[in-house]
RNA sequence: CGGAGUGUAGCUCAGCCCGGCUAGAGCACUACGUUCGGGACGUAGGGGCCGGAGGUUCGAAUCCUCUCACUCCGACCA
């Protein structure tokens, strides 16, 4: 990479104004930068000073891939289409695929779980060829259905993939461990503040997996966190699988028997419970879900948010999806303000929220219209199949850890890993000789980086209202001077070219040698961002002075020029 | 893919309802001069198929139809 740059040579299209189709503050601050512009929606061109920084971010997740025995690929985004029928992702990807018209036989890789294991099938024979990590940070294609946020969701997009290859399912754990530290030092070493959370594997298929997340406004992930006290995250789940510390509705002592009571006009709870004085956790609201084909009736506590992600799981059912008010009046006989679990229709499954387990007291719906049921007793009235953790979490509640309230959260994620098993190793053959020569198909992982969105993330944790504030590690350049008024001054323009020469031996360093105001620099500086900014100027200079501003924390020194190196290297960390 | 909105100069926008001289402003750009430590000022300039096609009309940026693009909300999202 090119260490030493004048800006009178560059091309670093920055603008005052914000663009309208940047809706978000990176992305405002990356176009009006200079760094990326839009080409068409989802996709974007990089402008040399974005490439520059998304240059530093591959190296940094390179040194760290190499660091745990990763091996780089370069390989196609164009795909036979066979490859990607034999694992059913063709169907699986449906639109998200983008085929080519005047070429029917190939698509555009989305990813690449099945050219690699292509490639494994060719070439790995024995478990002596075992373990392996192959990555590729390359372009990836995805017709997404509407693409926004900037370079957070394009069709067209940067991502480092790697693959782990093992004999063994404590192999596959190893690399997959490896990957996670990889990972946390990657987004570290780019400064990004992040928290991990575990997934489900959606349509991957394979076991554990986890998310790397970034707190914003603008993510499409809802997680429920709380902060520690050194700044960082103690608790952090994504909203389909956090849980908290709620107290139990339990039993009460008095338990008399189930009682039936008019309700004509309450259809909710809340008007159940401000009709009749109840108190709303001893009310059980009943939710009915058609899960693959079968009706379930899942019981919640009072106004307890039914989480569909936690019923699938729980129900271990491959579709799911609300009953219809017909489906409801079908199965019960009732509308869906007056159903409950006592009488519910023979064969139909009841489970409840473990918030119930074997409560009594309760209050529900009697499976006839305008008809509850009070002192129900799960245990003595109602056959319950069995309790699982359905409930959504509410900010507020204690985190299951006792590390303090829960905060929900939007998150970006900007990076997963997968523990994916066997599935595209049988799909393709992608097989091995064991010890004993068996043939046992590889074990593999799966580890995906959005490298434009470490990129947007950062922007959006790193600016402020003059511009943005890279850290060392990712900045185009380490080192902005700004020549103030060379043109008159020969003192100026000569340690302005010694700086540059002298400086850009250690840093990457752009050097303001434009022919205009203080002002335009200053701004452009500061909207651009790099670290550290040199100001020379005739009043410090004829005394030996250059003012350094810290662009990060704003703050400027006047140092001498003997000084200046020790400066830089505390503020650089170099 | 449903709903809403916007397309006029490199950028941000006015003009459109209510059709009418050569289509405007600010920023940016060019030249000259004055400025020169926080987006300076003056003077003079260059830059437009008013997204595209069709229609209505004596006449369309403006009205109608179709189409394309972009943005937002929703659905979707390894």
């Amino acid at each position: 990479m090119h260490n030493a740059q004048r800006y009178s040579q560059a091309f670093i299209p920055t603008q005052k104004e914000v663009p309208t189709e940047a809706q978000i503050p990176s992305h405002q601050l990356l176009v009006r930068g200079g760094m990326v512009r839009q080409l068409a929606a989802g996709v974007f061109s990089y402008y040399p000073l974005g490439w520059r920084t998304a240059q530093k971010v591959m190296n940094i997740i390179r040194e760290e891939m190499n660091a745990i025995g990763g091996m780089e690929f370069h390989l196609p985004a164009l795909n036979p289409i066979e490859i990607w029928e034999a694992t059913n992702r063709v169907e699986a990807m449906g639109d998200v695929m983008f085929h080519i018209k005047n070429r029917p036989g190939l698509v555009l890789a989305p990813t690449h779980e099945e050219i690699i294991t292509h490639h494994a099938t060719q070439h790995i024979q024995s478990y002596k060829d075992l373990p392996q990590i192959w990555y590729q940070i390359q372009t990836k294609f995805r017709n997404e259905a509407r693409p926004r946020s900037g370079i957070l969701r394009g069709r067209q997009f940067l991502m480092k993939d790697s693959y782990s290859m093992d004999t063994t399912w404590e192999g596959l754990d190893e690399s997959y461990d490896k990957h996670a530290q990889a990972y946390r030092n990657i987004f570290t070493r780019c400064g990004l503040k992040f928290f991990v959370v575990g997934a489900s594997s959606g349509a991957m298929g394979g076991s554990k997996s986890q998310e790397f997340m970034v707190e914003s406004e603008f993510g499409e992930d809802t997680c429920a966190i709380t902060d520690a006290p050194d700044g960082g995250y103690a608790y952090a789940a994504n909203i389909e699988a956090a849980t908290s510390l709620v107290e139990k509705v339990g039993r009460v002592e008095s338990n008399p028997p189930i009682e039936r009571f008019a309700t004509p006009t309450a259809k909710t709870i809340d008007e159940l419970v401000q009709q009749h004085q109840l108190i709303e956790h001893r009310c059980a609201k009943s939710v009915v879900y058609i899960c693959d084909d079968k009706p379930i009736l899942a019981l919640m506590r009072g106004n307890d948010e039914l989480n569909e992600a936690k019923l699938q799981s729980a129900v271990k059912a491959a579709q799911l999806r609300p009953a219809t008010d017909d489906e409801i009046l079908r199965i019960f006989g009732a509308h869906c303000g007056s159903l409950g679990p006592v009488n519910a229709p023979k064969d139909l499954l009841v489970i409840a929220d473990t918030l119930l387990e074997n409560a009594n007291g309760l209050v529900s719906g009697a499976n006839q219209d305008g008809v509850h049921f009070k002192n129900i007793d799960l245990q003595r009235d109602a056959s319950i199949a069995f309790y699982a953790d359905l409930r959504t979490v509410q900010a507020g509640e204690q985190a299951p850890d006792g590390s303090g309230p829960l905060r929900m959260v939007k998150a970006i994620e900007i990076g997963h890993i997968f523990k994916l098993g066997t599935k595209y190793s049988v799909a393709l053959n992608a097989n091995f000789l064991d010890k004993d020569g068996k043939q046992q198909p590889i074990i593999m992982g799966s580890y995906g980086i959005g490298v434009e969105r470490i990129i947007a993330c950062f922007v959006e944790q790193h600016h402020d209202e003059k511009g943005i504030q890279w850290s060392a590690t990712i900045a185009p350049y380490h080192v902005q001077i700004v020549l103030l008024g060379a043109n008159k001054s020969e003192l100026i323009r000569a340690t302005g070219e010694e700086l540059f020469a002298q400086l850009s031996r250690t840093y990457h360093v752009l050097l303001d040698d434009r022919d205009t105001t203080a002002g335009v620099k200053f701004n452009d500086a500061d909207l651009l961002g790099m670290p550290v900014q040199l100001v020379l100027g005739e009043k410090n200079l004829s005394v030996g002075n250059v003012e350094v501003k810290h662009r990060i924390t704003g703050e400027r020194s006047i140092v001498a020029l003997t000084d200046l190196n020790a400066l830089l290297q505390s503020l650089l960390g170099n």
